[in-house]
DNA sequence: GATGCTGCTGCGAACGTTCGCAGCAGCGAA
DNA sequence: TTCGCTGCTGCGAACGTTCGCAGCAGCATC
């Protein structure tokens, strides 16, 4: 499990070098069940090998790169901190992002496809809607809001 | 120029308070032709009076402040640096930010208002889509790119 | 006007993230 | 297997932004 081919695949096929430590930090990140911060995914490598010594900037960078290749997304929500996830490729993939209590849900949305068209018409630019992190209020809080 | 009635009255109007350092941010954002950064609105002050002694702490509250009021929003791009401009409420709202070269040009998206009923729908989440930050390549970008 | 409440401010520290640099190590070529 | 190129890493500093705190000042009340 210390390799995973599919990882090391993807890395090389590109061009790009597989370090121990990107080989670390994406199999870390393709485990997760969730979201995970830079922070946590350092985390959860050091638990699995605490003298790995692997920092933090390393993080950031290997899941920039990996972003580029397609195998992992990033998020950036209202609370700032940028969250990542293991890109899987069929998966539905806008995020709502609820204001109040930081609770998040992933949606597929259909309409975003038109948006896209609507922008190129209208500003000539080539949008990449694939990831979207929407503010709103989960229904929860909405109801809780809306009763006070 | 220095009071700014309609300013004064949205602040007031809410129950909050009317500082000096509020008018002056609120007025060099509202005159400014273009998204700033705080750093820029702070600059834009202090050129009007070096001596107005105004933190960019207080620049970043009163943003956020003002924000809440509706007078202004709040774009953060890819850049990862805030940008903010005065709100005008029938303008067009949503921003395609060029990935390769950073500019910006503000949408109209009919198709977002789909976009929330589709989340109501089926994430249940309320969502607000008032102002997004749609990441893109620009029509000059997308050529460059296209020929290389 | 003077007074008091409390919301706002400036300061400085801390946060999450990015950057520059010198040295290390992956991978292809010999 | 060894060698060399150069992409990657760790470190530490810097960036933009947020937070906690003590003191100041706006506004309502008298």
């Amino acid at each position: 499990m210390s390799c995973e081919p599919e990882i090391a695949r993807a890395v090389r096929e590109r061009g790009r070098r597989l370090t121990i430590q990107r080989a670390r930090i994406l199999s870390a990140l393709r485990h997760a069940s969730d979201h995970q911060s830079a922070e946590q995914i350092l985390g959860r490598v050091l638990d699995g090998d605490p003298h790995a010594g692997i920092s933090l900037s390393t993080v950031y960078r290997t899941l920039e790169t990996a972003a580029d290749l397609g195998l992992t997304s990033e998020l950036r929500g209202a609370s700032g901190t940028a969250v990542y996830e293991w890109a899987e490729p069929d998966a539905a993939h806008h995020h709502v992002e609820c204001a109040a209590c930081g609770r998040s849900a992933a949606v597929e949305l259909d309409s975003l496809r038109l948006a896209e068209a609507e922008i190129r018409d209208r500003a000539g630019f080539e949008a990449d809607i694939r990831h979207l992190a929407i503010p709103g209020l989960c229904p929860d809080c909405r109801s809780a809001g809306g009763e006070a």
